[in-house]
DNA sequence: ACAAAAGTGTTATTAGTACACCCATGC
DNA sequence: GCATGGGTGTACTAATAACACTTTTGT
């Protein structure tokens, strides 16, 4: 203890004792099935609370960052990598946690709807998608952290094309739409939806169609890439 | 050290040894002067790079919240209390700091121009007022910490009221458009500015004027917080 | 033939933008 | 009386909101 005492010394950190802070970070995965919004949960397998509900989360490890520590945790938890990944908030309540310090970093992540059944609901962390409406409890203050990346999912996808993340490569017109009103929360209305969405010139229309949702079949789009990091750089602000 | 190893055994911190890694919070502290957007640094006093510029900041203690702790330095530095106070982002870089792990929580902060003057700067932290236009290099990552929080109050201020956190209980209209054009870095037009905020319904006249600014003297008003609530639970959405 | 979802246009309303002159006052 | 910043109105344009029918195709 006395070698780590000189660290200490005559620096910023002279009047910090070392003492037990850990830092969390806990995940917000969200995905959608084609009709809702869900929520991918576990039951902690660990003391305390074991067997409650509860956000994918972990302590944050010495060598790796804020983001790596979700990245882990997100590939360990569905198989995936290179999700979508955005901080939420930092919960720091000193008594958020149990008998110990620990304040997290919540971060919330979108799952395309093509990997929605691929996420693997058994794996070490035995996670399981849930309805966003019938939420169970979750331990701690995760049910807060769910609603604060709600309101922040919210007001981004307004702004942002990150709705995209949440769709596969191809994707319809009323997939899109359908996706953007359980989001949203409220009815769009079909003819004023197509018209701004590909007024924005974003969309790129493919020759196939999708017959799953209808006889008719509707065109598949791919989102461009390019044509928005023009639009954003020529000032435009992506809004729905 | 023994006695700290069984608190780590069969819980969910079983596999994260005791490390040192600290974390801190550190202020974007933003001040309108009535013509200008500045920032409030200081001189780091301690080693390492004592004498550089640098944001104001702090350990986070045991037994404070990220808040408090901000809280608690912005009360040291400026004499103020209950500051506007948001949390713009977290940086965990392994290698941020200098020698050993420590991730920073960056905060925004909002100064009334009419306690502009009364931050002292002799306190213990030494701080200055500087122009955001010809900011000094900042140690460390607070450089970046103020480009991200900047950019933060930008898209806020526009659909949100907290310009008001910057100026005085009583302001003029043209004290108003001055702040927005300094955040927003444009020039607006005042008919139309005038306009988009008298008919918000979120301002109150006063009979008193300012003659501050001109011979004419300019009208001061109040902001209406229970017209602005009345107003967002509407469903309204401010906006410049 | 019919059910079910996809696709299409027009009008009305509202919000935003551009723009130029008179007013009140202190000096 | 003039310089300085404060205050006002109107016309044009763009965006948004409301609204109903036809098309395609599998069954």
């Amino acid at each position: 203890m006395s070698k780590k005492k000189s660290f200490f010394d005559n620096n910023l950190y002279a009047d910090s004792q070392p003492h037990l802070m850990f830092t969390a970070v806990d995940c917000i995965i969200f995905g959608f099935d084609g009709d809702d919004l869900k929520l991918l949960i576990m039951k902690r397998k660990m003391e305390p609370l074991r067997g409650e509900w509860s956000l994918i989360g972990s302590i944050i490890r010495l060598e790796e960052t804020v983001e790596e520590a979700a990245t882990r945790i997100l590939n360990e938890a569905t198989g995936l990598s290179d999700l979508y990944l955005e901080q939420s908030k930092v919960y720091s309540e000193v008594d958020r946690d149990l008998g110990y310090r620990c304040m997290s970093v919540a971060m919330y992540t979108l799952i395309r709807s093509d990997k929605f059944h691929l996420v693997s609901e058994q794996n070490q962390y035995d996670s399981h998608w849930h309805g966003l409406e019938d939420l169970p409890n979750l331990v701690l203050d995760h049910k807060r952290m769910v609603l604060d990346a709600m309101v922040k999912l919210r007001s981004k996808v307004k702004y942002h094309p990150i709705g995209f993340e949440l769709l596969p490569e191809k994707f319809t017109i009323p997939q899109l739409q359908k996706l953007y009103e359980v989001i949203l929360d409220e009815e769009l209305d079909s003819r004023n939806f197509r018209k701004k969405m590909l007024s924005l010139g974003i969309l790129q229309q493919l020759s196939e169609k999708d017959k799953s949702g209808s006889k008719k079949g509707a065109y598949l789009y791919q989102f461009n890439h390019e044509a928005y990091h023009k639009l954003v750089s020529s000032g435009f602000n992506f809004g729905v």
